[in-house]
DNA sequence: CGGTTGCTTGAGATCCATCAATAGGAGTGG
DNA sequence: CCACTCCTATTGATGGATCTCAAGCAACCG
């Protein structure tokens, strides 16, 4: 259970037990923030890569007339800045969306880590892949697709991301979002976020109520939305279960 | 005039003279691909790294309905793919818009070369989270602009990169994308494209005629835009010529 | 309890897509 | 040099997707 990266990086990489040590021992101290609370700001000047152990975290940005885009979610297991990078100002902000346990990496340490292994080394790049993949797939959503589409895509991703690191079952997952975070994430109004989801709903594909997401119909939400997977890099397929 | 790269790297980073050798080096074979032609496909296995010499090339996804968007465009000096990575199947297809001269570089040849000189990798690393910055911002135009404040921050952005390398002359610069690609990139259909487009030439911001774009007020265009430019990191701040 | 936050619904307005038609240029072949 | 054909840019008209405004309701919490 500790070590989500862990579980994370197994899917598209090959670790061995020293590197998995080696992961353990940089998240050997942890901190702590409660919701809604700001991880780094704009402008600030980090001397840490956050690690995300628990709970779920945002980066995000909000323009001159007041509108939030969320940029990326970073879920347990996720690094949130490129691994190599050096200290610098952030041009967004990452915040807590759940009470957040998180690990503050110092980018010495996995700089040297990454150099003494090379199946670490391709493990990080792996990841850094991964997240970059992501956001391009983000940049689709919100260019091409429908409300719908947007959302069931989403949420494939989520189930994906989450399956990689145990963190589904039964086809059922937490999912600490508000339909506003939603709705920041996607590009929509929380009014048609709203009924964005009463559409999914109303063709059996997937429930969510008390921070629960039951996906009913993987096949068609998958079809619905132009979900692919092939992104994710893991060994070829989309990992089921 | 040769190396762009050289010159992109010297806005946020300091380069040794043997940096910038290596940097030569690295880009000593050249090919050359017509407008329109893909440079690598999707699902294709690259053996090396674009680096764009001449000419704009984007990578882009098409929806299995048709629609395709533009995730990100390459100017002259850009590096299509994070330096550090390991020969893998893309997930989106690399298209010269124009006629594009590249070189092929060698992941090895990179590695190497960041791993003795730690202001190249640093150079490399700043280059990178550029790339990211950059994607981040296309993310935030398409969740959360209109169609012109859309465009109009494309157009500073465009402007800023092309500044890094030498290739704007008073306000104006060579922009060899059609309405479609505009549209396609910025998630619009073409003909609001092309209102758009008449917008702020109407608003007597940018004109835009014969591959030619010429901006008449920067000031205005930024913050109609809400372009901050921030995210370049080039030493604090946007250049201006 | 009253206050706050999040979810839901309705109605009207706005932005943008789609459809359709025209026009100009660049290239091509006769 | 002309006729022809693409491709791109442009314009108008209409419809649809999504936003905004406004109100009500449920759950939670001090």
């Amino acid at each position: 259970m500790t070590h989500r990266l862990v579980a994370k990086l197994r899917n598209g990489a090959h670790l061995t037990s020293e590197d998995e040590r080696a992961l353990v021992m940089l998240a050997a101290t942890t901190r702590s923030v409660p919701a809604h609370r700001d991880i780094l700001s704009e402008g600030e000047e980090a001397h840490w890569l956050p690690l995300i152990l628990d709970g779920w975290a945002c980066r995000y940005k909000i323009l001159e007339n007041g509108k939030r885009q969320i940029i990326s979610l970073f879920l347990p297991g996720d690094l949130c800045e490129p691994f190599g990078v050096l200290p610098r100002s952030s041009d967004c902000s990452l915040s807590a969306i759940t009470p957040v346990t998180f690990s503050p990496v110092a980018p010495k340490a996995i700089a040297v880590a990454a150099r003494d292994s090379q199946s670490l080394r391709e493990a990080l790049w792996w990841d850094l892949l991964l997240s970059c993949a992501n956001e391009r797939e983000h940049i689709v959503r919100l260019g091409r697709k429908t409300a719908a589409e947007r959302t069931g895509h989403l949420i494939c991703e989520l189930y994906t991301r989450l399956n990689m690191v145990g963190l589904v079952h039964d086809m059922e997952f937490e999912l600490p979002l508000t339909q506003m975070h939603l709705a920041d994430m996607l590009g929509l109004s929380t009014v048609h976020m709203n009924r964005s989801l009463q559409d999914l709903r109303r063709l059996g594909l997937v429930t969510f109520h008390a921070r629960r997401l039951r996906i009913h119909n993987l096949k068609d939400l998958r079809e619905l939305s132009f979900f692919d997977g092939a992104y994710f890099h893991n060994n070829g397929e989309l990992l089921v279960v």
